[in-house]
DNA sequence: ACGAGACATTGACAACTGTCGATGTCTTGG
DNA sequence: CCAAGACATCGACAGTTGTCAATGTCTCGT
C-alpha cells in the first residue's frame, strides 16, 4: 500500500509491480474458512457423497457407513459443512437430509478461476 | 453392511439410490490435502498475491509485508503451498520466486465442479 | 576470502482439530 | 403417554497446526 514516489529502493529491485488488487485480509478469513471446511478427506467425501445421491440430497443414515467413521463423529463433519454453508439442512420426520448447496461451491471455484489468469 | 434378505428395513427407507460414483478414500486424501493448504488465510493471501503480480510469480521479500507474519513463518506457508503443488519455486540468484501452478487450482476447480451438478 | 543479505530450517509452545463414548433431544408408532 | 429410533451435543484426549526467535545455508559483491 502507500507506494512512494521513490524510484528504486534496494528492496524494490528484485519484484515485479502488481497487476490487480489481492484479497484482502477479511476476504480471505473467510473464504479460507470454506476451503478449510472441505479440506478434509472426511468432509470432501461427505460432500461428494451427498453429490453422487439422486436429488444431491442424503440423509445421515447414508453417510455414516461410506466413511467408516461414528456417527458423532459424521454429525460433528456435517455441522462443520453446514456452519461454511456448503450444505443445506432439512428436517423432514425422523431423517435429516443434507444438500449441496451450489453457490457456494460456484464461490469457491471463481475464487481458483481468479488465481490462474494473469492480467497482460 | 450385511443387508437382510428382509424387504423392507427401517433404516432404508429414507435414502434415495447413488447416481455416480463419489471420491474413494485416497482420491479424498490426496485431494483434501491441496483443498487444506489453501484452506488458510495466509496461504490463501499468498497465492492471491502471487497471481497479482506481473508474470504471476513474486520474491519473498514482496510477500512478508503485506502479510504481516514474519519471514520465517511466510517461508513455512510458501512450503506448504509448494509441497500440495499450488506453489513453484525457482531459485534466480539471491532470491527466490515462487509462482502459480495453473493446473493445480486448475484440478481443485474441476472437483468443486464435479459436485455441482447433479445428474438426471 | 570475507561479509552482507535473502531465505530456509530448527526448536518450542499455545491453540486448534479430529475422533470417540456417553448422553441428550426430538419425532413417530403403539 | 411411553418406548424406540435418528440424530445432535457434551466431555475428553491425542495429534496437528500456526507462529515466532534463533540459527543455519547459500549467493553475490567487494
Amino acid at each position: 500500500m502507500t507506494p512512494t514516489s521513490l524510484a528504486v529502493t534496494p528492496s524494490t529491485v528484485c519484484c515485479s509491480p502488481l497487476v490487480r488488487e489481492p484479497l484482502d485480509a477479511a476476504t480471505a478469513v473467510s473464504v479460507a474458512r470454506v476451503f478449510k471446511a472441505i479440506g478434509d478427506p472426511a468432509r470432501l467425501r461427505l460432500v461428494s457423497i451427498v453429490a453422487a445421491h439422486a436429488g444431491g440430497e442424503a440423509c445421515v443414515c447414508e453417510l455414516i457407513e461410506p466413511l467408516g467413521l461414528s456417527q458423532p463423529t459424521v454429525s460433528h463433519h456435517l455441522k462443520v459443512l453446514v456452519d461454511a454453508g456448503l450444505l443445506h439442512r432439512e428436517q423432514r420426520g425422523v431423517w435429516a437430509y443434507y444438500s449441496i448447496v451450489p453457490a457456494a461451491l460456484d464461490a469457491l471455484a471463481t475464487v481458483l478461476d481468479t488465481q490462474q489468469h494473469t492480467a497482460p
